[in-house]
DNA sequence: CTAAGTTAGACAATGTGGTTGTCCATATAG
DNA sequence: CTATATGGACAACCACATTGTCTAACTTAG
């Protein structure tokens, strides 16, 4: 075996997902603290992918890798929290175009700060040129396109 | 702000995510080939915690973050796929001793096997060293005990 | 223009996995 | 012996995903 005397290989996906873990974690008691106790982790995700032009709740499932009816719920109870808005497309009347709100902006806008902020953390930990090695090595192992995440009921039954 | 020119804050976690993501499906994908198609991504956590001696549900529950009863439903299944058996404790009739049968573990091997093999594809790519690196910063940034998931049900409602 | 096919969205039924609350049997401390 | 704590089972409930079906509206062929 190549790996004698390295670390078990369980270990790196453990690492990996805990370090999501404990960014994700950091960012949302932030946010609670800055007026945005509501949102949960998925929902930034759902924001990025909305986009700044909005989209449909079909085309939002496609790309978030789950059900149209899956997507229309999560874009209902965001409307409900007041995050999301659904107008209607003047060229096709089927279809309802869901945009962010103005507090769904805000959230976004404080989660980049938030984010950037975190990272600043680590550059400190461990050090600019660590960080970027990291973010290098991780982009070489990692599909090109990031926001294909397809993760909600991931760990469901199939 | 010191993150300029740097990549932006939010592709740290996204990247963690993915990389994350991509072993898991790999190790998953391998295992449906090698017999067993069952197991779902937070089986083999559960095996984990489960470890070679056997806990009780109340103990499982403990270990992975989650209430006694969503413990002892998930033992149940796992019970019903022939992963696990339970046992009464000569010692203490309340407790009932949860282990792996002899495929649970046959499962457990061939994860492990498996995350070495991925984690040596890893090191083909980046290099031993980069590996290397990559593991340690991350255990500069996460909790010491690894075991201490709590990530059922984390994209939920609180 | 019409008929056929496709697409967006809503509604219903279902399954899984989590939660809390309750209850009983068994251990353990005083 | 009694009081308390613990392990496990059972029930009710909720969140979130799934598939299937239905309607309305757009699109394309003829």
């Amino acid at each position: 075996m190549s790996s004698d005397g390295d670390a078990p290989g369980f270990e790196l996906p453990l690492r990996l997902f805990l370090a999501f873990r404990v960014i994700i974690d950091e960012l949302h008691a932030e946010l609670a603290d800055q007026g945005h106790p509501d949102l949960r982790p998925m929902h930034g995700f759902v924001f990025q992918a909305i986009g700044p032009d909005g989209t449909t709740a079909v085309e939002l499932g496609r790309r978030l890798g789950v059900s149209k009816q899956a997507a229309g719920k999560m874009v209902e109870s965001l409307e409900r929290i007041g995050y999301v808005e659904r107008t209607a497309d003047p060229s096709d009347a089927r279809r309802k175009i869901v945009r962010l709100t103005a507090r769904g902006a805000d959230s976004l806008d404080r989660s980049a700060r938030i984010f950037d902020r975190i990272r600043d953390d680590w550059v400190r930990r461990l050090g600019a040129g660590r960080v970027r090695a990291l973010e290098h090595d991780l982009r070489q192992v990692t599909p090109a396109d990031m926001w294909r995440l397809d993760f909600p009921g991931w760990f469901g039954t199939p």
